[in-house]
RNA sequence: CGGGAAGUGGCGCAGCUUGGUAGCGCACCUGCUUUGGGAGCAGGGGGUCGAAGGUUCAAAUCCUUUCUUCCCGACCA
């Protein structure tokens, strides 16, 4: 390609709306333009680049015997009346009417409508089966930023297991897990597998692949020493054995004038540091007025909660409905003595004695509180959100937090879709039996987007050869000079003959700013072909990753430039 | 949805406080010079100042409403 002929505007400014690094790097490089608010064009190179990420997707789904598919990306409402998940998407689901008034929806994901295409298999012979397609999924996000990285409207690669039996899921699984290892190495990045919650997908076990990244949104609680990884959202940690001096038969009231948290609470009473008292949390999980009882020094995780409670919707109830169901403020709340709401206690209270609450009375706290004999509680969860520094429960070394991009997610469904949608196939004993499915998420752009925040340097972005929009950039400086044009005519050529693709910069333009754009564009490798080598019959070869650059006889590039290449 | 910020040419911004008919840098077009790290000079094109309403002889500027975008939080497969 010539880049003189070519759509590439590039900025020497990112806009100001632009906040990360891949945002912006991606705007200036030519990559992609906003429409609106998380809806991206992508441009020529943008597009090639995410060809390029598709298709290392695609051939490891094919890899693992996946076939791809082309589902409509818009939906009738009914079959996601079918699954229940009409109502459990809520706002998050693009929905319309056609000219009939027919209810429809934009895709978020297809099990739905791949499961109306399962409903054919009927035969144990026929499975597993693996569907995959690569589609665009319409999220209608409370928040859409950072670029590529959260948008509403993204090409999404997902695949559809379907298996006779649980142990054909796990297999089934464990083949998209490896592949997922293998194209997140291929596209240069560190995904990190990490047990992550399910969500509204529901199923029995998920596992997301993280990237490690300051511009991601999701906490990723990591082991110092052993490989124990889960998403904070998912994962636990060791507690360290508290000792609950004995106490009395029964509470006992404390004058707590104006104490309204727990650290004012520690601070004036020795005998209650916040890991010996009860927080009580209201929340109001789908409709229900519940209390959540932690520990006084932890944090609810919102997540585990929703997921502990089968819940749909989580929220903080306010302040009138507090009232009305415990009869106190905020800062005095407990849950003794307390019938009528559920109540929900983290493992860190099991067994726990001799603590301190509010006692649903304005400035009197409760002493002496044995969870156990005082609480009823509903049910105990592990809700509470691990903080870096506490330890592992698998080797009891300290756990770190890091901040990830979500690049790829894996669900064990399990029989959820099959039983919604009527899938089943006879059996070898001749037995209706519905599939096992499982399913499995990569998001095309976001990947792109991970790229880029994981390789660039001040002056632009770094991309992977497999990746990269261009393989070679051939930058001719100048483009009056005979002897110039015919070597980087030649070596154009010679490259583009055998497969490489290759750009040549035939621009109008000074050396500093062909320098300049071919390092924002980030281009692998750049071949610099000017008077000042060839008055020495060279050409200057320049690896962007490293800036490492190399003089080469002309008549030698070529060859050199191919042996570079296949050993990058 | 709560909090904050911002909308002026393709991008980055000034002008607004104190109303007087829109400007700067980059980019773009023409010419000359220059030519190995974002050139110089000269000339030139492009903007309903987000939108609507109001105040006024006069509104980018003041008032009201509204839309949009970004950031933090909530939320989120």
């Amino acid at each position: 390609m010539r880049w003189s002929q070519s759509f590439i505007p590039t900025l020497r400014d990112a806009p100001a709306d632009a906040e990360a690094v891949s945002h912006k790097l991606l705007v200036r490089g030519g990559y992609i333009r906003q429409l609106h608010s998380g809806h991206y064009s992508l441009l020529p190179l943008g597009l090639k680049v995410h060809n390029k990420v598709a298709n290392i997707v695609r051939k490891e789904m094919d890899a693992i015997g996946g076939q791809e598919f082309l589902l409509p990306a818009m939906h009738p409402a009914t079959i996601w009346q079918q699954s229940g998940r009409w109502d459990v998407m809520g706002d998050e689901m693009f929905r319309l009417k056609d000219r009939s008034g027919v209810d429809l929806a934009l895709g978020m994901t297809h099990e739905e409508i791949f499961s109306t295409l399962g409903i054919e298999l009927k035969s144990y012979k026929e499975l597993p089966q693996t569907w995959y397609q690569i589609q665009t999924k319409f999220r209608d996000e409370p928040r859409p930023k950072s670029g590529l990285l959260r948008v509403r409207e993204f090409a999404m690669k997902d695949s559809y297991s379907f298996d006779l039996d649980q142990a054909g899921l796990d297999k089934s699984f464990t083949l998209h897990h490896d592949a997922y290892v293998k194209i997140f190495d291929q596209l240069g990045i560190i995904a990190l597998p990490v047990q992550a919650s399910s969500g509204s997908m529901g199923g029995s076990a998920s596992i997301e692949f993280m990237v490690p990244s300051p511009a991601g949104e999701d906490d990723v609680i990591r082991c110092s020493s052993c490989d124990y990884r889960a998403n904070v959202e998912r994962g636990t940690s060791a507690l360290e054995a508290t000792d609950d001096k004995p106490g009395p038969d029964a509470p006992f009231r404390i004058a707590t004038p104006g104490i309204r948290t727990i650290s004012a609470l520690a601070a004036i009473y020795d005998d209650a540091p916040a890991s010996r008292q009860i927080k009580t949390l209201v929340v109001v999980i789908d409709d229900v007025v519940s209390l959540v009882l932690l520990r006084g020094d932890h944090q609810l995780n919102n997540q585990k909660l929703q997921d502990s409670a089968s819940a749909i919707n989580v929220r903080p109830a306010d302040p009138e409905e507090i009232i009305a169901a415990l009869g106190a403020s905020p800062g005095s709340l407990g849950a003794v003595g307390v019938t009528d709401l559920p109540i929900y206690a983290d493992h860190g209270l099991n067994g726990r004695t001799n603590m301190t609450t509010g006692s649903n009375e304005d400035d009197w706290h409760l002493g002496g509180v044995d969870i156990s004999r005082d609480i009823e509680i509903s049910a105990w969860h592990d809700l509470r959100e691990v903080a870096a520094g506490e330890k592992c429960i698998e080797c009891n070394a300290e756990l770190e937090i890091i901040r990830c991009i979500e690049a790829g997610h894996i669900f064990k469904l399990g029989q959820k879709y099959s039983h919604a949608m009527g899938i089943s196939v006879l059996d070898e004993n001749g037995r209706a039996v519905a599939p096992v499915m499982g399913s499995y998420g990569i998001g095309i752009g976001r990947a792109v987007a991970a790229i880029a925040e994981n390789c660039h340097d001040d002056k632009g972005l770094i991309w992977p050869p497999s990746v990269a929009p261009f393989t070679v950039v051939i930058t001719l400086l100048n483009i009056d000079q005979a002897d110039s044009i015919t070597v980087s005519e030649a070596l154009y050529k010679g490259l583009t003959d055998t497969g490489v693709e290759v750009i040549l910069d035939d621009r109008k333009a000074r050396p500093g700013v062909k320098f300049a754009d071919s390092e924002l564009l980030g281009i692998p490798i750049r071949v610099t072909v000017g008077s000042k080598g060839l008055s020495n019959g060279t050409v200057e070869i320049t690896l962007r990753k490293s800036n490492e650059t190399s003089e080469i006889n002309v008549d030698e590039a070529l060859p050199y430039l191919l042996n570079l290449i296949a050993t990058y």
